[in-house]
DNA sequence: GTCGATAGTTAGTTTAGCTAAGTAATCACT
DNA sequence: AGTGATTACTTAGCTAAACTAACTATCGAC
């Protein structure tokens, strides 16, 4: 399998990739509203709860989006009572975000019901296709790090 | 093929796939600029294009969206000269909505580079790596429609 | 101490999705 | 033939998420 640059397999799985995409987050976000969550809180708060105190620039590296956009949802976050900022002793610029015990008790029940719907979906595959989903997330989650 | 509900690998690898396709859409999102369609006026673009003529209801289900939104998305694929409306001759309620050949242009040129850097990413995997991606894509689509 | 760079915020705009409510056409049934 | 329910789409108004541009405050270097 000779996978020269613009592979067009590479291009037709890439916009079916795109397009699945669209169509899952379209799914989930329905169910957002039942825990209070929206999809992008829900992924900073996984961020945040996982990844540590970190700051809101990291914040926003990690999640791919610009600083103004971040210092939004950390606002939200916060109003909710979910994370919580430290000033750096260091540097007066800087804050850091730490998740509440009240954010990871969160993130842990919501995350549940956020995908449940994709859970229930996923629950009636075989096992071998199950395998395959869970590679390509990995592969995905590789890919998009990077 | 036993797969009890609730099995927590499936709920796993639902976060991840929330995760994965959250992380994906940001990255495509930047891209889309480039070609003067955003990603949801592109899939329903390539809905049109592909699933020919079909009225605002089927393009808004095969979307997943709601009505209203549907008709939004339309005006603004008509308004840039994309597809256009035919009444039904049978049906004073129904309009169809046909690409132009316009539309078919900037999807044909549009796919491409909408999905460039996800592309590129993609391009460097192993055979057997695209093909897992290929299969996951598959699945998704499957699932998601249903 | 001033000056440029960095961290974060504020202001304003765009896009996408929703619900609720409205219009118009069709269908079903007497 | 007419009334009532259903269906297809639109309008109006809301919320959320993202952006850019421009601002404040702090830091580091010279």
């Amino acid at each position: 399998m000779p996978q020269s640059p613009g592979d067009p397999r590479a291009a037709a799985v890439a916009n079916r990739l795109h397009s699945a995409a669209i169509h899952l987050l379209r799914r989930v976000r329905t169910q957002d509203d039942a825990m209070g969550l929206t999809a992008p809180l829900a992924s900073a708060l996984s961020v945040v709860v996982f990844g540590g105190p970190l700051t809101l620039g990291a914040l926003a590296r990690a999640e791919q989006v610009r600083p103004p956009t971040i210092t939004r949802v950390v606002a939200q976050l916060e109003r909710l009572g979910l994370v919580g900022r430290e000033p750096d002793p260091k540097d007066g610029r800087v804050q850091r975000v730490r998740a509440t015990a009240k954010g990871r008790k969160v993130l842990e029940a919501g995350r549940a019901r956020r995908v449940a719907s994709l859970t229930a979906l996923i629950d009636a595959l075989a096992p071998a296709e199950l395998v395959t989903l869970e590679r390509a997330a990995e592969l995905l989650e590789r890919l998009l790090r990077g």
